[in-house]
DNA sequence: TGAAATTAAATTGTGCACAATTGAATTGTA
DNA sequence: TACAATTCAATTGTGCACAATTTAATTTCA
């Protein structure tokens, strides 16, 4: 049946990739859940706290999502009263986005989700560490 | 803005895990069109043409996948003409998958696709090795 | 200056992914 | 043997992700 070794399951880089990737967003979302959010709003949430504000276009370009995802993401942020959109004033095509008291008030509540997470890895620091370099070299030549 | 380091999006394991997993499925995309497969699809058919013959459940288990997800898909690819989908005969809970000729055809038509992944990965063939080592340590503990 | 090109975000449509539920078949066991 | 428990796949509902298109604002430049 198999007539190629390279099309087997086992000899895949990709499959671990998008295996465990999707393994690891669904750890998080017991986590997240209690606060209405998901992975996808956590992370942006991360982007937003770092800069303080930012377009949709600056958070598509560190999440790797375009609009077409980003901006239910952010509608629903701003339902839920963690984010604020406003255009820019001297240029109207672009919406900023700002957290609120209850935005940034998040990042108290969910201060040990990393450390939760990371207890589910099954990998040391430095296998950690080598992971996350492999990880952004591969990214670097992807985009 | 920023309160706790360990929440900023630079210290996260969990990111480029889930940007590079999205960046690769992308790149399979142009590779696998022109036979209407999805990246879905393909690592099904990878099982498919490794088993023989396979139901949904186990299926599931090698893909990480639920029959919610693995339902359309078998669908899709047994309109294509990839696959046929039976019920065991002592068992009629049980979904039997199959190749047709056809679905066993594609891995001629497929056999190139790994290797012109491998080319946009920017890794060489050790660090390939050692990614894919720690990303199945990394899966192993989390099922 | 004014039309063409570009940019930004939103919209539309498709498909994946998963939790929860359903319904049918099978198995276990009292 | 009967009935409760389990198993399997399908279904339902929600949300992500992305390609392609649309709409509006801005910029370029003839």
């Amino acid at each position: 049946m198999q007539d190629y070794p390279q099309l087997r399951l086992s000899n895949q880089l990709c499959f671990p990739l998008y295996a465990c990737s999707k393994e690891l967003v669904r750890c998080y979302a017991p986590l997240l859940e209690p606060y209405s959010l998901t992975y996808t709003h956590y992370i942006t949430m991360m982007v937003i706290w770092e800069k303080g504000e930012v377009t949709v276009s600056e958070l598509g370009k560190a999440l790797y999502l375009d609009s077409g995802t980003l901006t239910p993401v952010l509608k629903r942020l701003e339902s839920n009263g963690y984010i604020k959109r406003t255009r820019k004033t001297n240029d109207e095509r672009c919406v900023i986005v700002t957290p609120t008291e209850e935005g940034l008030a998040l990042q108290e509540k969910l201060k040990d989700v990393p450390q939760n997470v990371g207890c589910c890895l099954n990998l040391d620091a430095s296998e950690a560490a080598t992971l996350y370099g492999l990880l952004y070299k591969m990214l670097s030549g992807m985009r």
